[in-house]
DNA sequence: CCAAGTTACTTGTGAAATGCAAGTGATAAT
DNA sequence: ATTATCACTTGCATTTCACAAGTAACTTGG
């Protein structure tokens, strides 16, 4: 009996339900988005990194807004918006994101060297300050 | 004047590098392979996911080996075979598998409970021992 | 030595994902 | 009332990917 084109086997190992939900060449970049520059908006995500086409973004969104990583909210100050928000399980992955941070930062030259340096120095105070900033958004 | 087609903006932040290096549903799970259960040839790296098509699969390896994250060498018993190891590039990407992982089991029900255990009793201890282990594979 | 099997791929084809431009419908600003 | 903004959707061309099949180099069993 063979599986259905697409269907992914549901293997046993640990890491197959994260390279699921992040496996692609944006969520992760959206939720750094989200949790190092603030962007809340679609037209936010949009301004950051102009390669993102929207109706990717579109994508991107409801799936991570399927995996609980995110979630909507309207702006009460303007109907039109969309305010976008990590939830707990989306602040959890900043611990992800600083380690590939630091990985790509000690193997390739990349920019914003300062907030490479805060991280490395005291990371657990990093992930605090994050915890922090992002648990304001939430109500 | 327009950028080329699927020309990537240089951003500077640093997170850009390692989502184009491991951004896809499958080096993130061949470096696993390779840290977690020893897969070195091409035919293992088959066996562990049947997911995974041979043609991506020889695509993925070679970007990796591209990017420094792996390289190859020839298997002296076997000349048909290519042994696939893992640079010290590669394994400083632990930190990222060992997050990603526990992020994965804190939210999702995962298998291997055992693993998650070791890594969350002792991140650093767990860490050590992947390197040891693979320190030994590169010569 | 020779036929059969292994290994690490490549090639061909159709399906799915993606990028881009151009809408759309609701709301807000002027 | 008109125009602009926002969060999308739609249509189309291009790229990527899965699947099946093939191939070249090598090893193994007889």
């Amino acid at each position: 009996m063979r599986r259905k084109r697409g269907a992914k086997r549901r293997s046993m190992c640990p890491l197959n339900a994260s390279v699921e939900m992040l496996g692609d060449r944006w969520s992760l970049l959206i939720i750094r988005d989200m949790m190092l520059r603030g962007s809340r908006s679609f037209k936010e995500f949009m301004e950051c990194y102009e390669g993102i086409a929207t109706n990717t973004l579109a994508d991107r969104l409801r799936k991570l807004v399927a995996h609980g990583i995110i979630s909507t909210k309207p702006d009460p100050s303007d109907r039109r918006k969309v305010i976008y928000v990590l939830t707990p399980k989306g602040v959890d992955l900043a611990p992800v994101l600083t380690e590939m941070v630091l990985w790509a930062a000690a193997h390739e030259k990349t920019g914003n060297q300062a907030l490479v340096r805060l991280m490395r120095k005291d990371k657990e105070q990093f992930l605090a300050g994050v915890r922090e900033r992002l648990e304001k958004t939430l109500h």
